[in-house]
DNA sequence: GTCATATTTGGCTAAATTGCCAAGCAGCAC
DNA sequence: GTGCTGCTTGGCAATTTAGCCAAATATGAC
């Protein structure tokens, strides 16, 4: 990415890029869908359910605050956090699909 | 995640951050613009418009073909790629509206 | 004030990702 | 066959990411 493709464009797929990084890992994925179903979550939840370091889930959910896909929300000591975006379901259902097709494919070969 | 999620939760959470992550890079995010748009491309096609070495580009595609994302199809010398999925329009919808919010968001705190 | 709980952050190591170069392979022209 | 082009793959170094523990911070109960 040195001279095609100007600096501007760069810096519109690093921006997006940044945001499905902060996706592109199972953790983060379900803290997003925990919360896009059940709406709130504190931290000790989220480290409960997914049972392992809760200074692990932090980082995790700083990685998604930093993005931009959630909020946090302070009360006496605990931290609650929720999505900010709401266009996130589409994201599942579409890999969702993507995956049906890959078990679809690999049974093909399979054959 | 060692005790609280089951396997099958853990499994079905991994799968979907293999997909997410094949797109986590402004290249590859690029690559599924460019060919959402144009429907068909070469490597040589993509890497001129890229502007690094091909063989780069070709790791990135082969990132993609493996998630599922892309398929290729060789004719003469050339191999050209296409997507496999359709609703990944949706993706870049949702990443430009975080992406907006993030920015008016940060209006907000210089105001 | 002390103590306990909830959370974040620093530091460290292990693992994964990226990008380049060089080498290999496949198809076409000759 | 040789040579050329398009593409992939091996290998390696540099960067990034992940996860754990320990320490720091904040809030509430007492």
């Amino acid at each position: 990415m040195k001279e095609h493709m100007d600096e501007k464009t760069q810096a519109r797929y690093q921006a997006r890029a940044q945001i499905v990084k902060a996706m592109a890992h199972p953790t983060r994925l379900f803290i997003v869908d925990e919360l896009s179903n059940h709406g709130e979550r504190c931290v000790c939840e989220l480290t409960e359910m997914i049972g392992t370091d809760m200074s692990t889930v932090s980082r995790h959910l700083s990685v998604l605050k930093e993005a931009g896909l959630v909020q946090d929300d302070k009360r006496s000591q605990m931290v609650y956090y929720r999505l900010r975006v709401n266009c996130i379901l589409k994201f599942f259902a579409c890999i969702t699909s993507v995956i049906a097709d890959n078990a679809e494919r690999q049974e093909k070969l399979l054959l």
